[in-house]
DNA sequence: AGAAATGTAATCATTGACATTACATCTTGA
DNA sequence: TCAAGATGTAATGTCAATGATTACATTTCT
């Protein structure tokens, strides 16, 4: 199963409130127009990034904003905010493995280490790049 | 997304085979004894692990065993049999930003060697585990 | 031939993603 | 103060994937 496309949605959201931020109202219309996608979704996924304290929003008159310098912001941050795991697990475990075989009895804990090693390869990967990299290599095709 | 239970049904096939093989017949509807799911899926599952070359099965005898010594056999060898990625790709990308926007023409292949690393980081972790060591795991535990 | 398996098609329920409509609520400017 | 422009969110619908299940053709060995 394929990462949600709400994570690189996320990335665009960024990049769009960096590089037009000055000129635009960054609003889930203005942002809808570009990623493609429909102005609710948008504003269901500002509202995750919202939550986790990565932007602010302003109701009413409208208009979003990072809430931290964008080198700060990672892709490990978008991801939690918007993929939400179930547990933060990216392993789907058969849930009813038989207590009664030797193998069914302790393959969770025998497996259990080497996923969460891998999960965590994944992620420390994601902590490398920050929303400032992908604005610094859009710029750089302007 | 969470990567389907195939993959650690699929870990549990191979350590059945191993602990198992050599006083049952390793069936169908025993490993779904084991791992507590129904045969048909277990059959698919075993189609797709033949499929990669990893597992031999018997029609009309019935019964599987590995196709290669154990410790050859990786974490990555049978996520990519049994949890095929449109083409290989493990973030699903929004389909149509606005190629009128220059946030929206760039943001692709200004992400694209971005996801390609953290997938190949995962990828890789997985290359480090071998059936092999699932089951010396679930030895130390009889 | 018959028993025991695999291979596979067909159907179903459930879940998640994403689209879309609709409307309540908030904020500000005229 | 009220109308315009936004956000927040509920409700529905479509689509695809997972996994369960039934059914049956096919294969192999005894």
């Amino acid at each position: 199963m394929q990462i949600s496309s709400r994570f690189t949605i996320g990335i665009h959201v960024f990049a769009c409130m960096e590089i037009f931020g000055n000129d635009h109202k960054i609003t889930s219309d203005f942002l809808a127009a570009s990623i493609n996608v429909n102005p609710v979704i948008i504003r269901k996924i500002l509202s995750q990034l919202k939550n986790a304290g990565l932007i602010e929003v302003a109701r009413g008159t409208g208009g979003t904003k990072a809430a931290r310098p964008i080198e700060e912001i990672t892709f490990y941050d978008v991801y939690l905010a918007v993929d939400l795991l179930e547990e933060g697990e990216l392993f789907h475990f058969h849930e009813n493995p038989n207590p009664a075989c030797p193998v069914g009895k302790n393959i969770h804990t025998a497996l259990d280490d080497k996923l969460l090693r891998i999960q965590g390869a994944m992620e420390n990967e994601m902590k490398k790049y920050t929303i400032a990299d992908v604005v610094k290599d859009i710029k750089k095709r302007l």
